[in-house]
DNA sequence: TGCACTTACGAAACACGTAAGAATG
DNA sequence: CATTCTTACGTGTTTCGTAAGTGCA
């Protein structure tokens, strides 16, 4: 159970391929048909049926640990790092789609360092901040107010909420609900949604309204807010937005507010502190 | 960052020498010296000061994530490894020193199967749990009522309140405060202490109350009830115990209990199970 | 028959033990 | 100067790549 094997078994069972896996990591395809022999006559367990390659149930349990175990791995090997070298004049942040909320925006502003933004996946953000590629990260979801984001764990990660804000059902132009004062999120189980990165995940919208349904009628793999808004305008499916990105009808039950959360490692003293630091005192919740 | 390292320089940073640990991981000094020297390469740093051998920084910084680090590692090892293998007939159980009161006692009996139980620290249950070498853990602790223990995070074990008690205060054989009806930890404070494992830790107990004190009078690290009461009554530090193994003062402030949880992993159709369901259904809390 | 994983085999790298060396208290 | 860690070096093992082999669509 070596983590080179895990990364290995993880990404085979990713691609669904041994010959794949091997390109992405740079080693041939005997090699990872010998890595994950090993790690199978490791574990006495088959892993992967072959052809097609496919996760065994030990596969699929070995799969929901390794990725947090991996992402762990990663962190703390960051933090010693981190701790170790002394504050970097630069400071390199990550958010997911619609984190990066004006007050953030302007939170980023750090005298004459040179600041990068990059966006990337909910599961990213946490991600480039435990592996110490981002000095900070901003993840935004839905939860109930004042409640914690769930965010995959990788350990050592401090997480303060920065930001919460209503949210609104972004109906087809001319929805017969669209002139409803309010809307329930299990009025709304049995409609077509949207999905997309940058909205709402219809998984989470699951779990928040605690009923089955949400179909997905339409999935946009882009970031582009304008082209959400145009997809649902044209009625491919509902989305659940932030009041002040889009006009819809405001969600009255389940009481949940979309959260931004600042994620990052423990900082030294230097610029990731200061931005830090600002937006923790400035935030709008704990 | 290989595990099979890091449980290495855990070991080392924990016996303060190299010999020591390369005795009880049954490697040569030679071994160990090359294995840490290779740890620090890889991270380009120091981990240890030597001679005396002492975590550098960057060392104690590794130790705190090497430990929950190592502890899932193996629990997910244990956990494919438990899924994939049939139920088991026989069933072992660890406890913690105080965990194991009468109710669950009586819940682990098991038709015809053998019954093992074995007493350990409650690190040493999360551990012995999360690796596979108990099927179930009981380990207790104080906390608010209904507060979970602060347990050691294995990352995919499940843990269960099974029962909660009042908590008093042992105190020596006519200490001027027995006649109390009620006493509160923050007078206890600058109170000597009787440290042992079957008591509440003095560390748990600045926690608890929020502040500092608490001396530590005398240390037993033994498991046995009777040598506790026996020191506490010849006075040589006081001790907090649940109300049903020994008398003394009632604990009125804060409201903290005497809590017992179950942990398991998860557990297939059989003599664990069963036990831990009939638990579950009998248990005082949530 | 062709694609995809497995196996065989050799070369390079690695990890450990023995034993000698260095440094500290 | 004795204890404790480090270094040098030899050996056995591991791991990877090349290339041939095998099996399923």
């Amino acid at each position: 159970m070596d983590p080179h094997l895990l990364r290995t078994f993880v990404t085979v069972a990713h691609w669904r391929s041994f010959s794949a896996a091997a390109e992405e990591l740079g080693y041939t395809q005997s090699a990872v048909s010998q890595q994950i022999a090993t790690l199978e006559a490791d574990l006495g367990l088959t892993l992967l049926h072959r052809r097609p390659v496919t996760p065994t149930p030990a596969g699929e349990r070995l799969l929901e640990h390794a990725a947090p175990l991996l992402l762990r791995h990663q962190a703390a090997r960051a933090d010693v790092l981190r701790a170790a070298t002394g504050p970097v004049e630069r400071l390199t942040v990550v958010a997911s789609p619609l984190a990066c909320t004006p007050a953030i925006a302007r939170g980023l502003v750090l005298g004459r360092s040179p600041v990068t933004l990059l966006t990337a996946g909910r599961e990213r953000v946490v991600e480039q901040v435990a592996s110490g590629a981002a000095d900070l990260g901003f993840a935004d979801g839905i939860a109930a107010p004042s409640d914690p984001l769930r965010l995959p764990d990788a350990g050592s990660l401090t997480g303060v909420g920065v930001a919460e804000e209503e949210l609104v059902v972004v109906l087809a132009d001319g929805h017969p609900l669209s002139r409803r004062r309010g809307l329930a999120l299990a009025d709304l189980a049995d409609a077509l949604w949207l999905q997309a990165p940058a909205a709402v995940s219809v998984e989470r919208l699951r779990e928040v309204a605690g009923v089955g349904g949400f179909r997905v009628g339409f999935r946009y793999d882009g970031d582009d807010l304008h082209t959400v808004l145009n997809l649902t305008a044209a009625g491919h499916g509902l989305t659940l937005l932030p009041a002040s990105v889009a006009t819809g009808v405001p969600l009255t039950a389940p009481r949940v507010v979309h959260r931004v959360e600042m994620l990052h490692g423990t900082l030294a003293p230097g610029p990731a502190m200061t931005v830090a630091d600002r937006l923790e005192r400035g935030r709008a919740v704990r």
